[in-house]
DNA sequence: TACCTGTCAACAATTATTGTTGACAGGTAG
DNA sequence: CTACCTGTCAACAATAATTGTTGACAGGTA
């Protein structure tokens, strides 16, 4: 991410650092305020529409995905590969999952006329803790 | 859904049954605010609220479905039938689609603990307006 | 008739997100 | 070395979607 930055002329400022660190290897598809809750641990200055910005910022530059699961909110997704997601419908915690979604096609009369760039699956479910929460 | 609502104990009132009438056979997806603008022109007096209060009740009933397509506001779909979206990326227009996602299905251990529900698969491109206004 | 419950409009509040502004910091040209 | 210029970020305000609260009222029930 530092390296898309420095090549987008953009500053790899200490903001922006804390961010790609909190995403790296991020599993766990937070919310921007998460993200912003976490950044806040060891830069209590931070902004939350900083932390929108890098974001923002992240996405158009290709580096992470963002998703609608539901929730109300955005989540951040540093993994860009080719999967797809899984949502606890009561607590909205997400994992990944790696389907081939390649039968997925629609005939031409289905497609009426839309031009298809992508296809999502999302599982929706209940996770292990909330199903044993719910006891 | 007026059976379902008086089944419910529930009172069908003007405000109610012109919510009910506005979905009928809508296939366009409104969003709540598309449904308020409608009831407004025969209802004037009626309440953004009330049509919240509507839609959430008849999502409770089981008599539409509510889908996130990353338009920033919900969309409500009285078609319950099994079914699929495909989501215009410019202009948040919806339409239905019919694909057997009967394929869709997690290995024990993708499903991480997961029980799951519901699969949804959504499809994301550009519609023919949308491509033609791009010249 | 008195009551009780459900209903709905007006108003206010909340959540997620974006827009605006001003000060400041680092790099660059002179 | 200095003036400048651009990018940056925090504080503040604004917006959009949605939900909570309240009071009055209407229809059914005892």
């Amino acid at each position: 991410m530092v390296d898309r930055f420095r090549a987008e002329g953009l500053k790899v400022t200490p903001q922006r650092e804390l961010v790609f660190r909190l995403l790296h290897g991020n599993f766990a598809h937070p919310s921007a305020d998460s993200v912003f809750a976490a950044a806040r641990k060891t830069m209590p200055m931070i902004s939350l529409k900083t932390v929108y910005q890098v974001l923002h910022d992240l996405r158009e530059l290709g580096e992470i995905q963002t998703i609608e699961v539901g929730t109300g909110s955005l989540r951040f997704d540093p993994n860009i590969t080719d999967h797809h997601h899984l949502v606890c419908s009561v607590c909205g915690r997400v994992a990944d999952v790696h389907v081939d979604a390649s039968a997925m096609t629609l005939s031409r009369s289905q497609r009426s006329g839309f031009e298809i760039d992508a296809v999502e699956v999302t599982f929706r479910g209940t996770c292990a803790t909330c199903r044993t929460e719910r006891l």
